[in-house]
RNA sequence: GCCCGGGUGGCGGAAUUGGUAGACGCACCGGACUUAAAAUCCGGAGAGGGAAACCUCGUGCCGGUUCGAUUCCGGCUUCGGGCACCA
C-alpha cells in the first residue's frame, strides 16, 4: 500500500481490470433475484454535464448497493442520439450529424469509463443506429394497423425567412432565432399517436405506482386532466353546423352571455372573409407563439363576429365573439362564456361592456356578489327558471336531462390531454415508415423494407432538412409493387425512441423481434433515476408506450418503473449580452469574472476574454442553451472520479436542486486522503499484547457502539431514504471517532480494523476504487470488494446502558439528565424534576403537567 | 397565466413519525509543527447580552393548532422546474 492516496494510479487501473474481467456483464438467471437500476441515458452534447455525474453517480451507487445485497444487477447506459442540437452544429460548422453524434457519443464514452459506473457496455446503444430503430418504425406500422395513429393538421411556428419549421425553444420573443423574422403560425397535416385512447388508464394506474414521488403523480394527473362535463351544442341564428362547446358548469348555463371561438376556428375563419377588421385580428392572431406559457400571459382580446347563436334553453340570442385565449386544439376550439363565473370570462366582458349575469348564489347567508370579481366557487342557482334553487350536481344532472332530452347535449369526459404529436418536419431523427402514391394516399412501409435509413451522408444547404432535396430518399415504389411513390420526409419526436429503450437494454442483440424473451426476466426497471425536469413528458410517454408494447403482447406487466427517484436540477447562474437584433449570446460561467461584494454577492461580471461588461442572469439549471453548465472533466483530472463521486453525492440530497460551486470538492479530497492515511498507520502496525480476559473497554464498547450505529444509518439512508449526504456524513463521524483510537493493543487494534472495514464497504458503493485498494489493505484479498456482503449489523454492539433525556420547562429546553435506557416515566420525571437548573426555572410557579416521551424528553409545564 | 417543488448560520446542508435547531463538510479566525511554504494536527464560531453559570431572540413573511412547530393548517412572498417541437 502507498502511504499517499493517489486516484491517479489507482483509478485506471481498477477501471481495466473491471473491463478485462468484465466485472458488470450480466445475464438472465432465474434462481437469482433480479435488480435492473436505469438512469435516464444522456443525450450526447458534447461532454458530460455535472447533471450527468449527479444523475449516474446516483444510479450506479444503488446498483452497486444491490449487488452488494446479492442481487443480479443490470445497469445499461445507452444514448438519446437524435435530436436538434446535432442539426445545429451541423448548420454552424458543417459537419454531417451523425459524423457530429458519434464522435461525441465516443467522447462522453471515454468519460463515463473514467468515472468508473458499473455498466454492462456489451448493451450499449444509440437511437441512431437503424438496428434501434428499425424496431420502432415496425411498431409504428403496427399501431396504424391498429388504428392508434392518425393524419391531421396541426399549428407549428413557422418561419418564413428559413422556410422551416422552428421548435418553440427557437422562438425568441416571437421572432426566429437564426433569422429574426416575426414568427408566424401556420397549419400543416401531422402524425399523431392516439395517447387519449389510454387516457383513463394512465390516470387510474397512477394510484398503484406506489415506489412514485406523490408530486410527480399529482403533476401526471394534473396533466391528464380527467374532467366530467357536458357537450352542448348552440345552433346558429343562420341556420348551418351547430356551435359545439363542453363545459364542466353545466349548472351555470343561464349565466352564458357570449360564446368566444378561436382564431382558427371555422366560424371565425368564414367570417373574416369580406370583414377587414376580423381577418386582421386573426392574422394578428397568427403571430403568436404555440407554446402555452406565451399564449396564457397575453393580453386577452376579442372581436364579434356579427353572428350569434340561440341559448339552448331560453333561446335567447348570444353573440359570438373570437377571443385569442381560445385554443383550436383544446376541445372544440370554442367555449360558452360565463362572465358572472368564470374569472376569465368576467374580465372579458368587463373589458369589452358584455352583460355579467349571476346564475349561482352562496348556500351560506354572506353573499360576495359579482360587482367587482367573478363568484366561482358552486352553490345554488338563481335566475334559472326551474332550476332555481337546485345545487350543482342537482342542476348539473336536470339540466343534462333536459338538453338530452332535445338532443342539444350530452354527457362526455374530456381529458386536458392532446393526442401526441410524433412527427417533426426534422432531418436528424427516425424516419417515419410511410410513403404517398401521386395522389397522396398513404400507405405504410412493410416490414420486409424496414428499416427505412436515414442517408447519413449528407450535405447541408440552409437550415432545412437535406431529405427535401435528395430524390434517392424520397423516391421510391409502393411495397410489393413497381409503382412509384414518394417517401414521407417527417421523423419521429425523439421521445419516440426514448420511451422504449429500457425494453431494448434487456435484449440490445435481438434482429428477430423488438423485444424478445430476455425482457420478461429484467422488466420492470426497479429504479429509474432522472431529472425532475421528466416529470411528465417523457415519463408518461414512456408508461404510455410500455401500455401499447404490452397490448401488442411485448411487454408484461401495466408499468415499466416500480420506482422512481427524481432528482433535482443541477443549476448555475447564468452571463448573457443582448445584441441589438434581439439575439441573446450566454457566456460560460469559467469565462467570466464575478465581483462581489464584502457578503459575498455577486455585484457586476465582465468577461475575461474583453474585460467588459456581462450581464449576470437567474440561477437556472445547466444547459447547452444557457451555456452555463460546469465541466466535470477538469475536476476530474484534478481530483480523480473518486472525489467526484464523493462530492456530487454529499453535496446535497438527490432529489434537491443542487446550485453547483466546485470549492467546497477539496473538502471531499481531503476526507479520502485521511481515511486513506488512517488506514495506511493501522495497517503497518501489528496489534501488541494479549487479549484481556474481561473483554472491551467502556471506550472501546462506544466504539463498537458507534460503528454499528453507523452501518445501521448508512443502510437505512441508502436503501430506503436515498439519502446519500446523510450517509456520507456518518461515515466521516465514524472516521473521525476512529482517529481518536489511538494505541496498538489488541483489543484497540481488533476495534479499529472492524471499524476501518465497515467504512469501507458502507463507502464502496460510493467511491468504489479507493474503496478496493482499502479492502485489500485490511487483509482481504480472497474475494472482490464488488460482491462483498453488505455489512451486518451486530444488535449486540448498539445495546446501551443510560440515556440522555432533554429536560423542558414549558417547552424551553432547559437541561439535560441521564438515566437507565429501561427508566420508567417516573423515574425520569423525577430526574428532570431533580436537575437544579429546572428548579431554578420552576420557582413561583405551579406544575400545570408533565409530559414524558420515553428515550426522548420530559416537558414540565407551568402556570 | 396554470400545475409541481423549494426558502434553515458567511456557504452546501442536518434535524427520518410533531420532541435538544444548525450534525457533517466548505470558507473563515486563533494556535501547534516548519528556516519558510504546502500538507497535517488542536481549538473557536447563529445573532445579541453576560466574568461565568446562564438568559433572550432565531428556520422567507403574517396568522392558527399544540405541553411542544423547521416539521401540521390558512394566507402571502420569493426562487426553481414543467406547460405538449430543448432533451
Amino acid at each position: 500500500m502507498d502511504e499517499r492516496y493517489n486516484p491517479s494510479a489507482i483509478e485506471p487501473q481498477l477501471q481495466a481490470r473491471w473491463q478485462a474481467a468484465q466485472s458488470f456483464a450480466v445475464r438472465e438467471d432465474p434462481a437469482r433475484e433480479k435488480f435492473y437500476c436505469l438512469c435516464m441515458f444522456p443525450y450526447p452534447s458534447g461532454r458530460l454535464h455535472m447533471g450527468h455525474v449527479r444523475n449516474y453517480t446516483i444510479g450506479d451507487v444503488i446498483a452497486r448497493y444491490q449487488r452488494m445485497q446479492g442481487k443480479n444487477v443490470l445497469q445499461p447506459m445507452g444514448w438519446d442520439a437524435f435530436g436538434l442540437p446535432a442539426e445545429n452544429a451541423a448548420i454552424e460548422n458543417n459537419i454531417p450529424p451523425a459524423r457530429w453524434t458519434r464522435a461525441n457519443i465516443d467522447y462522453m464514452r471515454g468519460q463515463l469509463q473514467r468515472l468508473g459506473f458499473g455498466y454492462d457496455w456489451a448493451r450499449e446503444l444509440a437511437t441512431c443506429d437503424p438496428t434501434y430503430y428499425r424496431w420502432e418504425q415496425w411498431f409504428f406500422t403496427q399501431l396504424y394497423a391498429r388504428g392508434l395513429v392518425y393524419r391531421k393538421t396541426a399549428v407549428v411556428n413557422w418561419d418564413p425567412i428559413d422556410q422551416t419549421v422552428l421548435a418553440n425553444e427557437q422562438v425568441i420573443e416571437g421572432r426566429g432565432w437564426r433569422s429574426g423574422a416575426l414568427v408566424e403560425r401556420r397549419e400543416i397535416p401531422q402524425w399523431f399517436v392516439r395517447i387519449t385512447a389510454y387516457a383513463d388508464e394512465l390516470l387510474t394506474d397512477l394510484d398503484r405506482l406506489e415506489g412514485w414521488p406523490e408530486p410527480v403523480k399529482t403533476m401526471q394527473r394534473n396533466w391528464i386532466g380527467r374532467s366530467e362535463g357536458l357537450s352542448i351544442r348552440f345552433e346558429l341564428e343562420s341556420g348551418g353546423d351547430a356551435l359545439e362547446v363542453f363545459t364542466t358548469r353545466p349548472d351555470t348555463l343561464f349565466g352564458v352571455t357570449y360564446m368566444a371561438v378561436a382564431p382558427e376556428h371555422p366560424i371565425a375563419k368564414q367570417m373574416a372573409e369580406g370583414n377587414d377588421e376580423i381577418a386582421a385580428f386573426l392574422a394578428a392572431c397568427a403571430q403568436m407563439s404555440t407554446a402555452e406559457s406565451v399564449f396564457e400571459k397575453l393580453e386577452k382580446l376579442g372581436l364579434p363576429l356579427g353572428v350569434n347563436v340561440l341559448h339552448p334553453l331560453t333561446g335567447q340570442l348570444l353573440p359570438v365573439w373570437v377571443a385569442n385565449f381560445v385554443l383550436m386544439s383544446y376541445g372544440t376550439g370554442a367555449v360558452m362564456s360565463v362572465p358572472g363565473h368564470d374569472q376569465r370570462d368576467y374580465e372579458f366582458a368587463k373589458l369589452y361592456g358584455l352583460p355579467i349575469k349571476q346564475v349561482i348564489f352562496p348556500a351560506a347567508d354572506a353573499d360576495p356578489g359579482i360587482a367587482n370579481v367573478a363568484l366561482t366557487e358552486k352553490g345554488l342557482l338563481g335566475n334559472s327558471a326551474e332550476f332555481d334553487g337546485l345545487d350543482f350536481k342537482q342542476a348539473f344532472d336536470a339540466i343534462a336531462e333536459k338538453l338530452a332530452s332535445t338532443g342539444r347535449a350530452e354527457r362526455r369526459v374530456q381529458y386536458r390531454l392532446r393526442d401526441w404529436l410524433v412527427s417533426r418536419q426534422r432531418y436528424w431523427g427516425c424516419p417515419i415508415p410511410v410513403v404517398y402514391t401521386d395522389t397522396d394516399t398513404l400507405v405504410p412501409e412493410s416490414p420486409e423494407r424496414l428499416p427505412v435509413v436515414l442517408p447519413e451522408d449528407v450535405a447541408w444547404q440552409g437550415v432545412a432538412s437535406p431529405l427535401l432535396g435528395m430524390p434517392e430518399f424520397t423516391t421510391t415504389t409502393l411495397p410489393g409493387t413497381t409503382t412509384p411513390a414518394r417517401r414521407e420526409t417527417d421523423t419521429f419526436d425523439t421521445f419516440f425512441e426514448s420511451s422504449w429503450y429500457f425494453a431494448r437494454f434487456c435484449c440490445p442483440d435481438s434482429d428477430s423481434a423488438m423485444v424478445d424473451y430476455r425482457a420478461k426476466y429484467w422488466m420492470p426497471v426497479d429504479i429509474y433515476i432522472g431529472g425532475i425536469e421528466h416529470a411528465v413528458l417523457h415519463l408518461l410517454y414512456a408508461r404510455f408506450f410500455h401500455k401499447l408494447m404490452r397490448d401488442a403482447g411485448l411487454a408484461h406487466g401495466d408499468e415499466p418503473f416500480t420506482r422512481l427517484l427524481t432528482q433535482g436540477m443541477v443549476c448555475k447562474e447564468t452571463y448573457f449580452r443582448d445584441t441589438e437584433n434581439g439575439k441573446r449570446t450566454y457566456f460560460s460561467p469559467t469565462a467570466v469574472e464575478v465581483a462581489t461584494d464584502d457578503k459575498g454577492r455577486a455585484i457586476s461580471a465582465q468577461l475575461t476574454a474583453d474585460g467588459k461588461a456581462v450581464q449576470i442572469g437567474p440561477v437556472e439549471k445547466m444547459s447547452k442553451s444557457k451555456n452555463n453548465g460546469i465541466d466535470p472533466q477538469t475536476l476530474i483530472d484534478r481530483y480523480g472520479a473518486d472525489t467526484v463521486r464523493l462530492y456530487t453525492m454529499f453535496a446535497a440530497p438527490p432529489e434537491q436542486t443542487l446550485e453547483w460551486s466546485d470549492s467546497a470538492v477539496e473538502g471531499s479530497y481531503r476526507f479520502l486522503r485521511g481515511l486513506w492515511r488512517l488506514t495506511f498507520e493501522h495497517t503497518r502496525k501489528a496489534a501488541i499484547g494479549a487479549a484481556a480476559a474481561n473483554g472491551l473497554s467502556p471506550e472501546l464498547k462506544a466504539v463498537r457502539r458507534r460503528i454499528h450505529e453507523t452501518i445501521a444509518k448508512v443502510t437505512d439512508d441508502i436503501s430506503r431514504r436515498y439519502k446519500f449526504n446523510t450517509a456520507i456524513a456518518a461515515v466521516m463521524e465514524l472516521v473521525n471517532a476512529l482517529q481518536r483510537l489511538n494505541g496498538h493493543e489488541v483489543e484497540t487494534h481488533r476495534v479499529r480494523q472492524e471499524g476501518l472495514e465497515a467504512c469501507v464497504l458502507l463507502l464502496a458503493p460510493i467511491v468504489p476504487h479507493c474503496a478496493d485498494s482499502l479492502w485489500e489493505a485490511l487483509g482481504n484479498t480472497a474475494n472482490s470488494l464488488l460482491d462483498t456482503p453488505w455489512p451486518k449489523v451486530d444488535t449486540t454492539a448498539l445495546i446501551r446502558d443510560e440515556i440522555e433525556l432533554v429536560v423542558q420547562v414549558s417547552g424551553k429546553k432547559r437541561g439535560i439528565v441521564v438515566v437507565a435506557a429501561d427508566a420508567a416515566a417516573a423515574v425520569a420525571e423525577s430526574a428532570a424534576l431533580a436537575d437544579l437548573n429546572v428548579q431554578r426555572h420552576l420557582q413561583g410557579h405551579t406544575v400545570r403537567k408533565v409530559v414524558v416521551i420515553p428515550g426522548r424528553l420530559v416537558n414540565i409545564v407551568i402556570d
